[in-house]
DNA sequence: CATTTTGACGCT
DNA sequence: AGCGTCAAA
């Protein structure tokens, strides 16, 4: 559940960056004959055409979505190009993508606090940037503005397409400000540039939001794509939240929002305000109680955590249907070969970033044949890594083998494995000193 | 038992 | 330690 965390004093300049289609763009780099033209990115292809799971905005236009199968955007689309998830060991290799979102994250790390939130989005804290640009050449003295910053959305400003330009030029170089908007303004130079600065080194675009928090540089960062950015005033706020879905806010997509829809009868997140915070906590614990509370008021606290790397590598597959592994001798070389991936990605954590993980975990999901269904799920495991791909096969078998014995309790002799994943956490920074012994 | 493959974080 | 929720390609 969501935890409400205390505002920071003083008012700060907060970007999200959100790479547009990023699987899609990675392989039009790859491949600059798919660029312009309706792409999709698929994981596998066998099972009707493969799974969807990024889509270019071309291919949009003719209503494919995510999620949907391979054979049904042909349907919709007939000269989509369908680009393959490259394939290791018989499972998705998405490497590639990984490789590309660091390029972009060296890029966005430049300019102040740097947050990686998942392989293609940052968070940025640009207060101190912004602060130094508005002593130092603050935006109304600048004799020209980057036409990335003028093509800005600014939310609460009149969007008379003529004149948008215009409106945003006068937006962003108000003398008359106050020093809040003014950061903003700052931020929103800032950010254009970094966004052209990521399309010149590494031809991907990028939509991106600028506002006083996280929630709400977020918020920004998906209302206009692709390639494009969006700057959420204080003034603006309000009048945002009051008509936003309440499903639309990160955090209440799921079973939260649902239930708040339902039990409370809120569908914007502006309805929240008819609520008390000790109303809200009574329903939904203190903490998720008081981050309601806020969240209605466009009020956040999360930091931008410094942190460029992830913390935790994860292999998995699914076997689904008929390619439930149904045998010990099945399960084997399947595990060993998620083992083997995982291996090399820790080992080049290690070399590259100096970091060592320490702790090895085992998911598994499953079935039984059973006379009394049973609702018992497959427990994960975990214990102390130990480097080398032999070593990590070996503890990850005894981990699967005690979450079998576990999850059929005496109960069954037939069974399948549905899913299997090795993950490696706790990963620390190697001293430097210990790399010299 | 056909989206799949990730990854972060909160609760107990 | 292990489970559940949420999100995005």
């Amino acid at each position: 559940m969501p935890v409400a965390r205390p505002e920071p004093l003083a008012s700060r300049v907060i970007a999200h960056v959100d790479m547009d289609c990023f699987y899609v763009q990675v392989e039009q780099r790859k491949r600059p004959e798919l660029k312009g033209v309706p792409t999709a990115v698929v994981q596998y292809n066998s099972w009707k055409g493969g799974a969807l799971i990024a889509v270019s905005y071309e291919a949009r236009k003719f209503g494919v979505q995510r999620s949907m199968r391979g054979d049904e955007a042909k349907k919709v689309c007939p000269d989509i190009q369908l680009v393959q998830v490259p394939v290791a060991r018989g499972k998705a290799d998405l490497n590639l993508y990984r490789d590309a979102g660091s390029e972009v994250v060296s890029l966005l790390a430049t300019k102040g606090r740097c947050e990686r939130a998942s392989i293609d989005e940052v968070y940025l804290d640009l207060t101190g940037a912004a602060e130094q640009m508005l002593s130092a050449t603050p935006p109304d003295t600048l004799e020209e503005i980057d036409e990335e910053a003028l093509k800005s959305h600014v939310l609460g400003l009149p969007n008379d397409p003529c004149s948008q330009g215009e409106y945003v030029k006068q937006w962003l170089c108000r003398s008359d400000a106050d020093h809040q908007d003014k950061l903003l303004a700052c931020g929103v130079i800032i950010v254009a540039q970094l966004r052209m600065d990521v399309l010149k080194k590494t031809s991907f675009t990028c939509s991106a939001g600028i506002a006083h928090n996280k929630m709400l540089a977020k918020l920004a960062s998906g209302m206009h794509k692709p390639a494009q950015q969006t700057v959420v005033p204080s003034s603006s706020v309000t009048e945002l939240l009051a008509s936003l879905p309440i499903n639309k806010m990160k955090q209440l997509g799921g079973k939260l929002g649902s239930s708040l829809q339902r039990d409370l009868g809120v569908t914007t997140v502006g309805n929240l305000l008819d609520f008390t915070e000790e109303k809200l906590q009574e329903y939904y614990g203190r903490n998720t109680g008081t981050w309601l509370w806020n969240i209605a008021r466009g009020i956040s606290g999360d930091e931008v955590e410094g942190r460029l790397l992830p913390k935790s590598h994860g292999c998995g597959k699914t076997f689904p249907g008929q390619q439930a592994l149904r045998t010990l001798t099945s399960v084997k070389p399947w595990l060993n070969g998620l083992c083997e991936e995982l291996s090399e990605r820790i080992q080049s954590d290690l070399e590259k970033n100096k970091r060592v993980a320490h702790t090895l975990i085992l998911h598994a999901e499953g079935f039984k044949v059973c006379e009394v269904p049973t609702n018992r799920k497959f427990p994960s495991k975990s214990c102390p890594l130990r480097y080398g791909t032999a070593k990590i096969q070996e503890d990850a078998w005894k981990l699967f083998e005690s979450g079998l014995r576990e999850f059929l309790d005496l109960q069954s002799n037939e069974w399948g494995i549905t899913s299997l994943t090795v993950s490696a956490s706790k990963i620390l920074p190697v001293p430097a000193v210990s790399l010299l012994i």
